[in-house]
RNA sequence: GGACGUUUAGCUCAGUUGGUUAGAGCACCUCGCUUACACCGAGGGUGUCGGGGGUUCGAGUCCCUCAACGUCCA
């Protein structure tokens, strides 16, 4: 076998290990009635998106849990795909044709479409190759769209049968509107942001008493030519005489406008009169309905006014005519007072636009399932990480309202809704939606289509993505169901998303779930998912959220070409602890990076240190360990490996794992590299001490490997086949014939009880031992420094203690003296002068050619000393309060009580050396 | 206005049910290329645990309150 190179080099060994693992199709999802199934669904990234840190994380994570679940020998599937975006993906495209100087008008729909279509063939892979450089190992022969045929089918399927099941209504009411995209948006796609701009106070002059007026402030005085009313609280005495009578609207076409009375209007605000413009205002839509004024619209789809506004306003943008409607009331003396104000203003999600209420007609859903689905959160049946984001859904489901569900938009599920020809579609009853001569809906449209128009709009892309954990099963198809295996994979085990999805996406999941997926049977079995893994959002150094405009997201890409993949992965899940927005910090990912080559060095140090023998299987390297030969460094080993293991699973379960990293991180670098593989140096040195110290080695290797796989899985993956655990490699140097992942991870309990097996029990008293051997370790070394002596330069000790004490220095000798860089520890009765320290192993003077100072020695004794006496007296106040002897549980009394013995014999021995230095 | 989160070393953050002298990574300083790794090793911390109050033998941890910042919902 080739000696690896110096420094982990990971662009080849990643190109060739996922070429290898798609080789030999290891990503299948493969049912298996032996084997417990775990399955994610990926939440499908927009179809023309590209990788961003926020992609990275929560795939990177996926990927962490299917590993995992394949090494603990589960049946994993991750299935991936993309969402067709309706908007987002539209507005790409329109921005294209824009170019071109066209719209899709120009073009008409099915050009249009066409468009689309060859636009997504071009760049709809690329998040998906880019999700492979990562490493993920989705099964990607199941690869789905939200616009694949059969996916289409089920979207429309469920939109005819909740129609039928009378959820689904056509309705005029007020909407979010995106005078940008030129379609309705759901209340979830609205974002509030506070917005300067002026509030306008104005006053209408009462028909029935000339040169009297009524004020009221807005901040829309573009709208007033659509005011239709003013609105007065009923009990405001102000205007108790007012009610009834006629106000004269001061902008546009002449008008004479009612004065009513509505206990909506709040009476602290402004003048505590409301104009009321139904049109352009959701609270005052409803009043205006209770009043049975008419709706005024004098605003165009794109934002502009139209001739309802009157002749100086019409054609104008709305911000245009805002500005213009001001100056127009300023002339007329209309306007009292106008001064700058703050308030909170919709925008649109996509277009980042003020959005427009705006009276249309559209389509809305009646949610399934509103109960079934907070007890299923509510009953444990879908677990919440963090647990507190329930409260969030919870809140959500209390409050829920009709999901409006059309988009004036071309690219998306058309509804399969027709419209008998001749029929005025404005002007449909309930009664004639409900009428199949008049309205046909199917998934095959009516027979006779040239009688027919077929409704121009489209379902919202959340109501499509809602079915897709099962929908990507193939359902409702019972034979690609079959075929998928979702009688196996489904409910799905985690999803791992973010927590601003909730409502969009995880909610409705849920209740489409609930109504679709094996009906009759208990909550349990009709979810989608058991846990739902929130992440948290990525920020830049600033804590501000990444985005292109800030143009402070780095790219993933770059970051994989200067780190590696694993060094990525590793660097972000380090950063990431549960349910806390992360700051990114690209020091954190060349620390991933660090973390694999010292991986790659410490497995070359064992390449090095001697020939490989059989690591093909546990049971080969057991039977290599000779227990007889342990001394305390193997059992301290051993014991750290079985506890990091342990830490690893219970994070795992708690799915903690930035935690599980950072204990790998510890156990590796410290634990292992800095500490036994150091004093592994003497024994390899030592022939009969060799093999087995190789076999504990190549034990702990074996183990870390398998352990931080579903992190770092390129290196893993190279070094298992290094270090010969995937068993004898192919001569010819074809493909290797088994994979890391084809072995089992063993818990910790199932990893000590074989152990046991093989004859191997851990001397706890042994490693506990090591822990003191270290403390001393480290107090010499410092003892060193401050003497100014290089670490590496081979110093004299002499060490007086007692027998008990230099029995264990004597049976660590070697090791210590490699480890201390000491050419020699002597044992003596007398302290010869020189710098000193106490340990727990006696008292060792540092000889030095020149003696230090003893007044310097003196003054570094009594600052130990005092910090002993210090301590002391603490834990003595805490031993002499009765009420702490008489509550405090005994095992914190006893640990109180040795501690200070400990504390008294060392400062008794520092004052001793201090005595003698006279 | 309501809900949730955050506030711990210069920076970014851990700190599991209350229990020794509160930790890590990075940055910084000193020394060192010692037969894996300089992408490394050894050593180096003086922190009002946001402020105030309370419960307790004992509080970074539990309770109350105030403040700042952030997010979501109205």
């Amino acid at each position: 076998m080739a000696e690896i190179t110096k420094s982990y080099e990971p662009q080849e060994v990643e190109k060739k290990w996922y070429a290898a693992w798609m080789a030999a199709n290891a990503f299948a999802g493969k049912e298996d009635p032996a084997k417990q199934p775990y399955t994610i669904m990926i939440p499908p990234p927009n179809v023309t998106g590209v990788l961003t840190m926020g992609h990275v994380l929560n795939n990177a994570l996926q990927d962490v849990l299917i590993r995992r679940a394949r090494l603990e020998g589960k049946a994993a599937l991750w299935v991936p795909g993309t969402d067709h975006a309706g908007i987002a993906t539209q507005t790409v495209v329109e921005r294209e044709l824009r170019k071109e100087k066209k719209t899709r008008h120009d073009l008409g729909r099915d050009k249009f479409l066409e468009k689309v279509w060859s636009w997504r063939e071009e760049k709809g892979g690329i998040i998906l190759k880019q999700l492979q450089a990562l490493g993920a190992s989705c099964d990607w022969s199941r690869t789905q769209f939200t616009m694949d045929p059969a996916y289409s089918k089920s979207v429309l399927g469920v939109f005819i049968d909740l129609y039928k099941k009378g959820n689904i209504y056509r309705g005029k009411r007020m909407v979010n509107w995106c005078p940008v995209s030129h379609t309705a948006l759901s209340d979830e796609e609205v974002i509030m942001k506070p917005t300067k701009g002026f509030m306008y106070q104005v006053r209408y002059e009462l028909v029935e008493q000339p040169g009297h007026y009524i004020e009221v402030k807005t901040t829309r005085p573009e709208t007033i030519p659509g005011d239709v009313a003013i609105a007065v609280h009923p009990d405001d005495p102000r205007y108790a005489t007012l009610i009834g009578k006629k106000v004269r609207r001061p902008l546009g076409p002449v008008a004479e406008i009612p004065i009513i009375a509505d206990q909506a209007v709040d009476k602290e605000f402004g003048s505590g009169a409301l104009k009321i413009t139904p049109a352009h205002d959701k609270v005052d839509y409803e009043i205006g309905q209770r009043h049975k004024l008419p709706a005024i619209d004098v605003l165009n789809h794109d934002g502009k006014l139209n001739d309802l506004a009157g002749p100086e306003l019409a054609g104008l943008d709305r911000f245009a005519g805002r500005k213009k409607a001001a100056e127009l009331l300023k002339e007329s003396g209309a306007l009292v007072k106008e001064e700058p104000y703050e308030n909170n203003v919709g925008y649109s999600e996509r277009a980042d636009v003020p959005i427009e209420p705006r009276l249309t007609w559209q389509w809305w859903l009646k949610y399934p399932r509103v109960e079934d689905a907070k007890a299923a959160v509510m009953e444990g049946h879908i677990k919440f990480y963090p647990e507190r984001w329930s409260k969030v859904y919870l809140h959500w489901l209390e409050n829920i309202q009709d999901w409006c569900i059309s988009r004036q938009l071309w690219w998306g599920h058309r509804i399969p809704v027709w419209y008998r020809k001749g029929l005025e579609k404005e002007s449909l009853t309930e009664a004639d939606l409900r009428d199949p001569t008049k309205v046909h809906v199917s998934l095959e449209g009516p027979p006779d289509k040239d009688n027919w128009l077929q409704e121009d709009d489209v379902l919202d892309t959340w109501a499509s993505s809602w079915l897709w954990p099962f929908a990507t099963l193939g359902w409702p198809d019972e034979i690609a169901m079959a075929k998928a295996g979702y009688g196996y994979f489904y409910p799905t085990t985690t999803l791992v998303t973010g927590p601003d999805i909730i409502f969009f996406w995880v909610a409705r999941m849920i209740m489409a779930a609930l109504e679709y997926t094996h009906p009759g049977q208990p909550l349990s079995q009709c979810v989608p998912f058991k846990n739902v893994y929130f992440t948290g959002i990525i920020r830049d150094g600033q804590g501000r959220k990444m985005s292109k405009s800030l143009g402070n997201s780095p790219d993933p890409l770059d970051l994989i070409a200067k780190y590696g993949a694993d060094g990525l992965r590793f660097g972000i899940i380090s950063m990431a602890p549960q349910g806390q927005d992360i700051r990114f910090q690209e020091d954190r990912i060349e620390s991933g990076k660090n973390f694999c080559n010292k991986l790659w060095n410490a497995c070359r140090f064992r390449q090095m240190s001697g020939p490989m023998s059989d690591n093909s299987s546990p049971a080969k390297i057991y039977a290599r360990l000779t227990s007889e030969q342990f001394d305390a460094d193997d059992h301290a080993i051993i014991d750290r490996m079985l506890a990091t293991t342990r830490e690893v699973d219970r994070c795992f379960a708690e799915f903690e794992f930035s935690a599980a990293v950072h204990a790998l991180y510890g156990f590796f670098w410290n634990d292992f590299c800095d500490w036994y593989v150091e004093v592994s140096k003497t024994k390899l040195q030592t022939l009969e001490l060799k093999g087995n110290c190789l076999a504990i080695q190549d034990l702990v290797l074996r183990q870390t490997l398998l352990l931080l796989h579903p992190f770092i899985p390129f290196i893993t993956e190279e070094l298992w086949h290094e270090l010969g655990y995937a068993g004898p490699e192919p001569v010819d140097g074809g493909a290797p014939r088994a994979f890391i992942e084809d072995v089992r991870l063993d818990h910790a309990s199932q990893m000590a009880s074989t152990g046991m097996l093989h004859g191997l029990t851990i001397n706890y008293e042994a490693a506990a031992e090591i822990q003191r051997i270290k403390q001393t370790v480290s107090l010499l070394r410092a003892l060193k420094a401050e003497n100014g002596e290089a670490a590496n330069k081979q110093v004299e000790f002499v060490v007086e203690g007692a027998d008990r004490q230099w029995a264990t220095v004597e049976a660590n000798l070697a090791k210590l003296k490699r480890m201390l860089g000491a050419s020699s520890i002597t044992r003596s009765t007398t302290i010869p002068g020189g710098p000193v320290c106490v340990t727990a192993h006696g008292s060792w003077t540092l000889i030095r050619q020149l003696k230090g100072d003893p007044a310097v020695e003196r003054a570094r004794l009594t600052k130990e000393i005092e910090a002993l006496a210090k301590h002391i007296a603490g834990t003595e106040a805490r031993l002499a309060n009765v009420t702490f002897v008489s509550k405090a549980p005994p095992a914190v009394l006893e640990g109180a009580r040795k501690q200070l013995a400990e504390l008294q014999a060392k400062k008794t021995e520092n004052e001793r050396l201090l005595a003698g230095l006279g």
